[in-house]
RNA sequence: GGGGGAAUUCCCGAGCGGCCAAAGGGGGCAGACUGUAAAUCUGUUGUCACUGACUUCGGUGGUCCGAAUCCACCUUCCCCCA
């Protein structure tokens, strides 16, 4: 790709790039440029979500410049201050930087390692004396941190806002500061903060970063964003047939959002076709991702055993778990994983909601009387392999 | 600094001495329908040795035959006044 084919595939799947000019003038200088991105180190499981900025990474990668991975270690050492996980425990030294070497493994199925840099907050944060937090935090105002969507929504609803709160976006903005970022990129939720960088860049004396922000990915309920504490995700490093089927559910009011944020393919190569056969889109999708993250060699293979579940048949391959003669299918339900408790595989089988080779399991006592391998089936398409001895 | 209120199961929220494993809604799971979709309808939603037992209603201790419900202290949060 060329700068300017880059530059608009930046424009036309951003929400917003502050500035335009700016973006376009640092690209087309020929520097080599650092452009920043924020990491959390205590997510190490990354989903079609990150990819949407991670790709648009790699095109930038491309053109030679260099990617900047902050991971807020500092942040996590204090704990977040988001509110809404109120019993996250705070992550120790280790375990950040445990937590981002998966990071890292994980993003070279889209980054280059050879362009991609990684850093901690701690290393210049934990540095800071008071009187320079006290100069920091003289650069912006409480109006203007009010102004922040969550702040402002919190402080109308007379929720509490603790003061160190507030110096979050100072922190990850000064972070740009420290690094002398060139562009930083980031979710939708993020502008906030990258623009409080831009804006502290400029009273250091630098010259600000460029700021682009990408949509958030919608999860596969439609509604939250994706997320793996919400299980609504579809990870990359997850096994082919997962992500295949995973990429059947993708809502089809989403199914345009997700060509167009996840993969690589033009506007006038799925337009259409979700707009005329959703369901053949989606088969399409799936092909898609999962050429992108196990080859194409493994689409054929996911999709057999998609179709062939969705006839109703069983897999070739499943998880396959030993017990012995006399145990009850509710255990075999709980120890395959299939239900979480054994209360629930009861009332999963009362529900009429198991089968075992095909034939649906009627009474919540029942047992297995034979040596044999058996399939038990959880609902359409959860499957494990039963070896009773 | 003074006064008032609140903490309930995944979430919201009812309960205010036994009939409470705890209403209702959301979410989840399963069934029907379908495209392994959406919508809709139905069932289910603490654990186990499952017609019974055990653990749960912010924490600790108490009153009582009996406590999510009453008392004391603690923790956290909210509101009003200053």
């Amino acid at each position: 790709m060329t700068v300017n084919e880059v530059y608009e595939r930046l424009l036309r799947d951003s929400i917003s790039i502050y500035s335009k000019e700016g973006l376009l003038e640092k690209l087309q200088s020929g520097k080599k440029l650092k452009i920043k991105m924020g990491a959390d180190p205590s997510r190490p499981d990354l989903h079609l979500g990150h990819s949407v900025v991670l790709r648009k990474l790699r095109m930038l990668q491309d053109l030679g410049h260099e990617i900047v991975f902050v991971i807020g270690d500092f942040t996590a050492m204090i704990g977040d201050p988001s509110g809404r996980s109120k019993t996250r425990v705070p992550l120790t030294f280790e375990q950040t930087r445990e937590n981002s070497k998966s990071y890292l493994e994980q993003v070279v199925k889209i980054l280059d390692p050879e362009k991609t840099t990684i850093t901690y907050n701690s290393s210049w944060l934990a540095e800071m004396k008071f009187s320079d937090i006290l100069e920091l935090a003289g650069k912006y105002t409480l109006a203007r941190i009010l102004e922040r969507d969550d702040f402002a929504k919190r402080y109308a609803e007379q929720a509490p806002i603790g003061l160190h709160e507030i110096f979050y976006p100072l922190m990850q903005g000064y972070d740009s500061v420290a690094l002398q970022a060139d562009v930083e990129v980031g979710g939708n939720d993020q502008t906030f903060n990258l623009l409080v960088g831009r804006e502290l860049q400029r009273d250091y004396g630098q010259s600000p970063q460029e700021v682009i922000t990408f949509p958030l990915l919608p999860g596969l309920d439609g509604v939250e964003k994706m997320s793996k504490s919400l299980d609504n995700y579809i990870g990359i490093s997850e096994p082919a047939e997962i992500m295949y089927e995973k990429c059947m559910k993708v809502p089809d009011s989403l199914l345009d959002t997700y060509f167009k944020l996840t993969t690589d393919l033009d506007e006038s190569e799925f337009s259409d076709l979700v707009k005329n056969d959703v369901r053949a889109a989606h088969f399409r999708y799936a092909e898609e991702i999962v050429r992108l993250y196990h080859g194409e060699d493994a689409i054929k293979a996911a999709a057999e055993r998609y179709s062939n579940v969705a006839k109703g048949g069983v897999p070739d391959e499943m998880d396959s778990f030993e017990l012995s003669v006399g145990m009850q299918v509710a255990d075999a339900l709980k120890d395959s994983g299939l239900a979480p408790s054994k209360g629930e595989a009861r009332r999963l089988i009362q529900g009429g909601g198991v089968k075992l080779n095909g034939e649906k399991v009627a009474d919540a006592n029942a047992v297995f009387s034979e040596v044999g391998e058996y399939v038990l089936q959880k609902g359409k398409n959860k499957f494990a392999k039963i070896i009773v001895k």
